[in-house]
RNA sequence: GGCGGUAUAGCCAAGUGGUAAGGCAAAGGUCUGCAAAACCUCCAUCGUCGGUUCGAAUCCGAUUACCGCCUCCA
């Protein structure tokens, strides 16, 4: 029985979706006026990990993560670089793609940007208005926040106690429009020169919260399974989509919600975040980090959890990448010489295994120890892989439990070409002089490939070899 | 001021009442001509103080440190 961490209740409930089978799941996706940062793909990261987690118990899932493509820093990155706001958004977007393809993000069901859904938000803030949620003022549109019973709810805030300007993010013109200074914008009029679109309340363009409203009920439907998104998303953004869609449908918003932590960046343990400007962007990581070493390093974090990015803390990821790269390489290498038939019992500990393994991840997406599970798979295999004599199917079996669970943290084994005729000379030429017992000649060849970046590796099978990649243990 | 999170070995990190998973690193060993890979062994009383209990990392109280949110942040 898989259960989740629900931010509305603070507990841990059983997950039944509402639709028997499927998972509907929308994610606050990023706004797109630079590279992401590690922060973003952590976000990312983990709910493709819950995703694929759903895909492996035999869910449909249905993941819907959208672009904010307009608001203020769209505007001053497009005036910054001397372009639009349209043409920042296509570059960062195509970015974006670029970026999570490298990290084995799987594409959403569907990217909606804000900028496509300008009607659907004009009419959501209309009949929100019609409801007596939103009032215009001065070619602004707010929601009045008092008037949502449960605002709060999510955030376990009472609305009384907010101290408003605390982020300091508050702009003193804006409050002076609002009949509370609690209210939130649902529509932003637009300054002269601005991107805009028409709208009964003059040229503007959408609040931040309400696109996300708008799209995940067109989506998804009113009420849909889980919603997620980084912690400190929590309030005010996702406050306001449950107050607006709530107020507008009738409906409950979203099920589940479900909130990664964030990563820290250097020795004061400080929030990265664009705002403080000590971001840093994967972009730039996957210049000189594997991108399998990075996603492997945050899928294996609980996503909950933070996570402290640093050199060390990278370099143990790539430690336990290979560790478990290397027992696939050593169970594949015995393909070739196992013999037909299998080994039931090794089969039946491998469910075993698996078993367990499903037990942790249905508690929260326990990744922690759920790898612990894959190390002793891998463990299971490299034992299973030095007997002397080896079945087929059951190494087959081996295999393929590795690499579905692997799958999962959105790890795919790298198949060894071992089809180099130099190498392979060579290995021969270093066969024959250990054979003469001339080791001198042997440890010479052995060094001069190692040179090169290549292992060589004596079994009992004979001698094989890998490329030492220097770039998988950045 | 309100709400929340974190503190376990050199590092990462499980563990929610019964005498501390797992991985990395280090050390020793087996295997090997030597290596590599693998395997085995070894490595902590859980921020601090007090309480409850036969028994607590786990419950209660207090305390310290760090971090986050409070209407632009994943």
């Amino acid at each position: 029985m898989l259960k989740v961490f629900n931010t509305l209740t603070r507990q841990k409930e059983v997950f039944t979706p509402i639709t028997s089978g499927i998972v509907k799941m929308y994610v606050c996706g990023p706004t797109v006026y630079n590279y992401i940062h590690i922060g973003n793909a952590r976000s990312a990261i983990a709910f493709d990990t819950i995703r694929r987690y759903f895909e492996y118990k035999g869910y449909h899932v249905k993941y819907v993560s959208n672009f904010t493509d307009v608001d203020d820093k769209m505007i001053k990155a497009a005036k910054e670089a001397n372009t639009t706001v349209p043409a920042i958004a296509d570059k960062f977007i195509a970015a974006f793609m670029e970026d999570t393809t490298a990290l084995n993000i799987e594409p959403a069901t569907k990217h909606p940007r804000a900028t496509e859904n300008i009607k659907d938000i004009i009419e959501f803030v209309q009949d929100l208005i019609a409801k007596g949620y939103g009032y215009e003022s001065e070619g602004d549109v707010y929601y009045r926040a008092r008037k949502f019973a449960h605002y709060g709810q999510l955030s376990h805030q009472n609305i009384d106690d907010l101290e408003v300007g605390a982020s300091q993010h508050t702009d003193p013109e804006e409050v002076n429009r609002k009949e509370d200074p609690v209210d939130f914008a649902l529509w932003k009029a637009a300054k002269p020169g601005e991107i805009s679109w028409d709208s009964p309340w003059g040229k503007g363009r959408p609040g931040w919260h309400i696109e996300c409203s708008v799209m995940s009920t067109k989506y998804l439907g009113d009420t849909f399974d889980i919603h997620g998104g980084g912690q400190d998303l929590t309030f005010p953004h996702h406050e306001n989509e449950i107050a607006q869609s709530e107020a507008k449908t009738g409906q409950k918003f979203a099920n589940y919600w479900l909130h990664n932590g964030f990563v820290t960046v250097g020795d004061d343990n400080e929030k990265m975040s664009k705002s403080l400007g000590n971001f840093v962007t994967v972009h730039d990581i996957l210049k000189t980090v594997n991108p399998q070493v990075l996603r492997f390093f945050m899928a294996t974090t609980q996503y909950r959890r933070p996570i402290q990015y640093t050199q060390g803390n990278l370099d143990d990821a790539a430690n336990n990448l290979k560790r478990l790269q290397t027992a696939f390489n050593n169970l594949n290498y015995r393909l070739k010489d196992a013999e037909p038939g299998n080994d039931p019992k090794i089969e039946q500990e491998i469910r075993q295994i698996e078993a367990d393994f499903v037990d942790q991840m249905d508690d929260d997406f326990n990744v922690q120890n759920g790898i612990a599970q894959v190390y002793e798979l891998a463990k299971l295999g490299n034992v299973y892989a030095e007997r002397p004599v080896v079945f087929k199917d059951s190494l087959a079996f081996i295999l393929k439990t590795l690499t579905e669970l692997v799958n999962i943290f959105g790890i795919e084994f790298k198949q060894e070409t071992l089809n180099d005729d130099g190498v392979e000379a060579l290995i021969n030429e270093r066969l024959d002089a250990r054979k003469n017992r001339n080791f001198e000649r042997s440890d010479e060849i052995r060094e001069q490939l190692k040179a090169q970046g290549i292992i060589l590796e004596d079994t009992p099978q004979g001698t094989r070899w890998h490329r030492d990649d220097e770039k998988g243990n950045a």
